[in-house]
DNA sequence: GCCGACCTTGACCGGCTGGTCGAGGCCTGC
DNA sequence: GCAGGCCTCGACCAGCCGGTCAAGGTCGGC
């Protein structure tokens, strides 16, 4: 904005920096953004500390290309996967599934969406308790399968399916990002999840 | 553990104790674990700094007993939501409809939960990206309502779904708990937001 | 051979922040 | 009225970490 000359790199200047970018992302989503240390990035690309602030000015703007990088890639994704003939439903699967299969290939990478896991012990108390309730899901997962009631794909999908819902309609609710009342947003969840476990055949033809 | 005497407490000693916990909960849900100092907890208690640590070993500790009080009361509501003698998938709805439900009356509380935006600019950084694709989601999901195969609901609804299962199964399936191969994972996520998003009886008895 | 742009180094700085400490006030039981 | 436990204060400390800087190295062009 401000600047307005960008530096010019030699071609051995920007593969120092794409050095720094993957190292970066390396240790990001392994160990989250704020407990990563400029120095650590700098050791683990090998070079000098001081040399990170010649490519970039700032932590942050180093954390902000590789996210940005990211996230034009999985947008490509996504546009490729849905077919503009298809009707919406059809084209909001088809790009759910290019997500999640892009982000499945590029994990490593998109780790860094998962920034902050903070300090291990404080990750830890808040795994913790989640997963006193997720048992109890399994529990009934596997109930529901034996009660023939629920296709018997691995649980822990389903699991992770209800959890995913009641964390991710919670937190848009908390941030005020659903007006709707409490009570109706509960009943809108719970026939969310029953809808979606509803009992598919099990041979369908996903292929 | 290791210090077998706990220190015993006067009323007025619980009262302080409960304040410091209070101003905790609003700091760290609003500012996020990290980034809350033990200065601006103090302050927003009202209290000397040093008096933090007569009843909390450490900002960990005082974090710590904040999350456990949390996740029993969310305990207690879901057990007491869960009706023993029905099916499975009925329990399992009951459970996600308490669970949605508590954590929307006790908002404020749950934001705990959230921990972790660090700074402010690198929380904008990672929302930024993700709008994108929301905005994509959400004029799908009004073209299949104007179609008429999708119900009349509140449609930022269907976009949290769509969106919360993305990033669920996808974090999930990072964190190496989903011991499934990426074009399966993708082909189920699929499936789930199809079902969940089946177009269900508008006038349905919610209340 | 010298100039300037690009690159690299690592010692250093300054501010921040979790945690400590010694001093002192209050209240209860004796 | 004093001993001892509970509570409160805020100045202080130590170490960490993002960011700076002065110095020097390399290489191509003239």
């Amino acid at each position: 904005m401000t600047d307005g000359g960008q530096r010019t790199h030699t071609e051995q200047g920007l593969e120092r920096k794409h050095q720094l970018l993957e190292a970066a992302a390396r240790l990001f989503s392994t160990k989250g953004y704020s407990s990563t240390r400029i120095a650590d990035i700098c050791a683990e690309a090998g070079v000098a500390k001081g040399l990170m602030y010649w490519y970039f000015p700032t932590k942050q703007s180093l954390f902000a290309e590789l996210v940005r990088t990211m996230r034009q890639q999985l947008r490509r994704a996504q546009a490729a996967a849905m077919d503009p003939t298809a009707d919406a439903i059809t084209r909001i699967r088809q790009g759910t599934e290019a997500s999640v299969l892009f982000m499945a290939e590029h994990r490593a990478y998109f780790a860094l969406l998962d920034v902050e896991q903070t300090d291990d012990e404080v990750a830890e108390v808040l795994r913790a308790g989640s997963d006193v309730y997720a048992a109890d899901v399994l529990r009934l997962v596997r109930e529901a399968q034996r009660e023939g009631t629920l296709a018997d794909a691995d649980p822990q999908l389903y699991v992770t399916g209800v959890l995913g819902a009641v964390s991710s309609f919670s937190h848009a609710s908390r941030r005020g990002r659903l007006d709707v009342p409490a009570a109706e947003l509960a009943g809108f969840v719970g026939r969310w999840v029953t809808l979606a476990l509803a009992d598919t055949p099990v041979d369908l033809p996903t292929r």
